[in-house]
DNA sequence: GACTTGTTAATTGTTAACAATTTTTGTTTG
DNA sequence: CAAACAAAAATTGTTAACAATTAACAAGTC
């Protein structure tokens, strides 16, 4: 019934990415344990599906799972392991963008400028929420774009990154950072694509 | 009761490692489906923890989640995809390296050993289950010994990157790699360890 | 005979009850 | 009063039944 719908994710997907932008925006407390019972009055369902979306995020690596002890919230990686996962995520953003560019389609422009979009409204209400959430989106676009295969592999080293999104005050220049690389990639030119996506991913 | 006893990993997990052992060692056919029934009956469980697992290897990228239809084995990565991922496999394991040997102890080294001799024992018995299985034991231990936290990530690339376990014809080659990655661990040479690492990564 | 349609079986998705474990609370004792 | 122990509550882990979906098959239609 629920995901009986065209193009609908699973009700499992639509848990884990809810809560993952939730997360990400710093809206939960480190200290404040996880419940699934809690999860699953808020969206109506049973435990099992919250169960499974909370097992997710924690191989994501922003939920951290402790046997018998439900899940909480993942401090973000030490500063080597930052450094280390911030080159992997601009080796794989970088292989996706060549990729995926090539057979990159009219309606995948306008997909990424309706993000894009977003993006810059979030920025400039201040809605963290939806800014770090768009920022991850307009990324993921182009990552899913170029293989689903790489998906999964790049949202867990981004969402471990994105655990501590310190640049959300600088709200113009994420607006101009991301301006610039939808606008290489509607130009269709890579290198100045690659360079606008390294700048970004800092 | 079962997951009580110290030490003692989580029936998810064990059903998990027990998997992804036997997948990675080209025992399943990516033909024939897995069938969640059948799996809980094998290990006596219901089939909720096996479900757990079966989404677990799917996030891993050893099996392929289709909606409503179950999972299938994944194939390998293409080559320009494995090819980058093997880049950050590299990467990631140097840095592990160089992290944990400066705080191995002597019971690292055991360890480090008895895996290795295992590995030996099966190359020799022609096992190629407990090669493939023992060969990604030597690398996790050194990757969980550095990180747990960067744990899931590497083992999301490596499990891929297995998926086609191409040189396991190649028994005395991985023998010998494996002898000198371990040698030069014990012998605290960082720099003969990374290139013994890198040597066995291609 | 090829194609569609309806029916049945098999499989996954979800739920609620139960079991095991952990945390909290209350009580006793030194 | 603090520490230790015991009981109770809350929480996670597991199970089995039920619902929804998909696949397989047979019958009917052109």
């Amino acid at each position: 019934m629920r995901g009986s719908q065209k193009g609908f994710r699973s009700t499992r997907d639509r848990i884990t990415d809810t809560l993952r932008a939730e997360i990400l925006c710093g809206q939960w407390s480190n200290d404040v344990p996880v419940r699934e019972h809690t999860l699953a009055e808020r969206f109506g369902v049973s435990r099992g599906p919250v169960r499974d979306s909370l097992l997710q995020l924690s191989q994501e690596g922003v939920l951290l799972y402790q046997a018998n002890k439900g899940v909480r919230v993942n401090s973000p990686p030490i500063e080597d392991q930052r450094q280390l996962l911030q080159s992997m995520r601009r080796q794989m953003e970088t292989f996706c963008l060549q990729k995926c560019m090539s057979h990159f389609t009219k309606e995948d422009d306008e997909n990424l400028l309706e993000i894009l979009q977003k993006l810059t409204r979030a920025c400039k209400l201040g809605n963290f929420c939806d800014i770090a959430d768009m920022d991850l989106a307009l990324h993921r676009y182009l990552v899913r774009r170029a293989s689903i295969e790489l998906e999964a592999v790049w949202l867990g080293i981004t969402s471990r990154l994105l655990m501590d999104y310190s640049r959300i005050d600088q709200l113009d220049e994420i607006i101009r950072e991301h301006d610039a690389i939808v606008q290489a990639v509607l130009d269709r030119d890579i290198d100045a694509a690659k360079k606008a996506l390294i700048d970004n991913i800092i």
